[in-house]
DNA sequence: AAAATATGTCAATATCGCTGACGTATCTTT
DNA sequence: AAAGATACGTCAGCGATATTGACATATTTT
């Protein structure tokens, strides 16, 4: 499966004037992911507004509550923003007993978190709400499309992305 | 492929002790998607860095040089921001020569939008960016993976949406 | 004892979104 | 021609989420 029509790298360099004419951008593909996942997180976004949450708190109770027991450090590294930027919707969290920490066993300056039960709840319903609109999509689609969009989605992502998500996932998901 | 297994809806209303047992959220798709699409934007976001812009300033020259001619209604429509929000970035587009803005012909209130020689090299810039990820990925996929890829999100998206992305659509695109 | 690590926190700033209110030019309807 | 609707711009203020830099504390490692 490897696009026969096309030219090999060292046959393409040497074609003259047309100095490695760059293909048409897939302006669908593009576009159609911008919206699809806009309309995704607005599902989320309704329901969080209700509890005067938004998205960053969303981020974080959901990988809390997918791999208990997550120190700060995995769930910056995982989200990809600061400490100051975590703090404040974590502090919230755990204020408003969604999350809670535990103090590390084998490392006491480490805080695992956890989904504490209203965080739990919490999390399976915004997860509900999302797959609902993915049953829903895969519903109108051939059979192996789920598949398919796994497949899609996770050659996307960049392999150092890849490789943070399986380190973090390797110590037990939940649910 | 209708599901057969499945109860129709009225019958599915009598069931008496389980309450509509829902289903275990789709984790994988929800975690994939969010990874793929911020890795999606990350790209853009570095070239944006380098010109001071952010991404609300990309998602208006996108449609504004995929769309040529498009109104100020038809482009808050899409974005679905206030009037307001985009004003604040589209001064600046239009300030810097990347966005120009003619008088209607029909309606002299309208102002037309139209990418400038210097949008349309950046807009195409941070499309080729985005479009060499999806061929990256598409390139390690089995044949039709593009296809499935454009339906999925295709129909993961609010019908709502699709009419106005196609409304918006109708009107001749570009490059 | 010194260095590295895990975390918390203060202060300042930027971006991007919002609401409400009001102004102007232009088109449409009466 | 007057009245109303429409397309757009703009002022002022606010909130959420992110950023950087600097510094503090507790704990573990060397």
């Amino acid at each position: 499966m490897n696009r026969p029509d096309r030219l090999a790298e060292q046959d393409r360099a040497q074609i003259p004037a047309q100095k490695t004419t760059a293909p048409r951008p897939m302006y669908d593909l593009i576009e159609l992911f911008f919206f699809a996942y806009r309309d995704f997180v607005g599902d989320a976004d309704r329901v969080l507004a209700r509890y005067e949450f938004g998205r960053a708190h969303h981020r974080v109770l959901h990988f809390v509550n997918r791999r208990p027991g997550m120190t700060i450090a995995e769930l910056l590294d995982i989200l990809q923003i600061t400490k100051q930027s975590l703090n404040r919707v974590l502090k919230q969290l755990l204020a408003q007993k969604y999350v809670e920490a535990r103090m590390g066993d084998k490392d006491r300056r480490q805080r695992l978190l956890h989904a504490a039960p209203l965080g739990r709840r919490l999390a399976l319903e915004l997860a509900q709400l999302q797959s609902a609109r993915f049953e829903r999509a895969l519903n109108d689609l051939p059979e192996g499309a789920r598949s398919a969009a796994v497949a899609f989605l996770e050659k996307v992502i960049d392999p150092a992305t890849r490789g943070q998500i399986e380190r973090s996932a390797q110590r037990g998901e939940v649910q």
